[in-house]
DNA sequence: CTTCGTTATATGCAGATGCATCTAAATCGG
DNA sequence: CCGATTTAGATGCATCTGCATATAACGAAG
């Protein structure tokens, strides 16, 4: 805990020296790029975040605030809409990723070996 | 990342579920327990649990409402002072313990034999 | 077609967090 | 001893979070 923690905040860090904005957006709009079409459901996004619902749904406010994404109404369930990435939040994601990248590297790769990472990954991910 | 996030909610909800109060207040709680005398200068605290220091004054502020410490002056420099663990904070540690426990063991020890407990342990270890 | 339960998303409110800054005491440099 | 700097801790303010609940559309049952 202590360690993901650390590692964490050490990143976060490295995002507010670099003028960006916090993590959570990260995750957002990387879902949102690999998805097809640039675009997910809010309930898609959920699942694939770990965020809780009214915090995504406010999440989605700051993001569409800044233009990064956009909700479209979803026409076959009028409850629903869609999340789109604008192209201002393909390249936020990029301009992030030109940060969190090395950040990770510092931060984590230079502390591990290329075993002892994927040992640490396939152990975690035993206890998803 | 993920594989943290989701262990540490999973164990927050055992909390909640058994009425008791977040997980940040055991840290605290424990360190108190730990140490000579049941206390800890604040600035302590915080090296050692890794909180901010405006965070970790306002928690401070949490449990003396709820009587589990108390603040005391701190003679030989007067603008610092000691938070104590009261009895009401030792019984309340020894309840969150009797919780906190067997989530780790549920939502952790029983995923992991005991080698990849501790290959885990050193391989984080080292990320500090 | 109405009623009822369910699913998708939003929101009011209280509490927590981060940031910057404040106070006050201690320490250092002359 | 005096002013400047540092250190311990608190706090106002804006943002974020969690909880409960709202809204509104969907789907199933009668």
């Amino acid at each position: 805990m202590r360690a993901q923690q650390r590692v964490l905040s050490a990143i976060e860090r490295d995002f507010k020296a670099a003028g960006l904005p916090p993590l959570g957006w990260y995750d957002v709009l990387w879902e949102l790029v690999k998805a097809e079409g640039g675009r997910l459901r809010p309930f898609e996004i959920e699942a694939r975040t770990l965020l809780a619902q009214y915090n995504l749904s406010r999440l989605i406010d700051r993001l569409e605030k800044e233009d990064l994404v956009r909700r479209e109404a979803f026409d076959e369930d009028a409850r629903g809409c869609w999340v789109v990435v604008t192209e201002k939040g393909r390249a936020m994601r990029e301009r992030m990723w030109q940060i969190y990248g090395p950040s990770i590297a510092r931060h984590v790769g230079a502390k591990l070996s290329e075993e002892e990472a994927s040992a640490l990954a396939s152990l975690l991910s035993r206890l998803g």
